[in-house]
DNA sequence: GTTATGACTCGTA
DNA sequence: ATACGAGCCATAA
């Protein structure tokens, strides 16, 4: 089968396009449900690569447990952007038993 | 082909 | 709670 070099890109934006809002999810949940077990690190780079006009939903992923793990402004950005999604935080971190999207 | 990078995750201290 | 190390692997150079 051809295999497209993107496809890996391709496969994790589907995935955090069924992201609902007000939900979130984590790196390794993402690549696990993108068919890619075990690539939390490669789904940056998805995230990443995505044109700002495809409106991916990258605020809506987060590090194991609910954490945010972009530093910096750009982190207070993801935050911002989730609470007014209705997304509530202990603290640093959201509340995963609450926002934890089904995938 | 090799090396470096990284918005990870988990175990351990 | 924080800090560190090791394993992980697609992409870029």
């Amino acid at each position: 089968m051809t295999r497209s070099p993107t496809r890996y890109f391709h496969r994790v934006w589907a995935v955090v396009r069924r992201i609902p809002r007000g939900r979130v999810a984590s790196y390794g949940q993402v690549a696990r449900a993108a068919g890619f077990p075990g690539t939390a690190r490669q789904v940056v780079w998805a995230l990443r690569g995505a044109p700002a006009s495809a409106g991916l939903a990258w605020h809506r992923v987060l590090g194991a447990g609910g954490k945010i793990l972009l530093p910096g402004a750009a982190g207070l950005e993801q935050r911002l952007r989730l609470e007014s999604e209705g997304v509530t935080f202990t603290g640093a971190r959201v509340r995963m038993d609450r926002h934890q999207a089904a995938l």
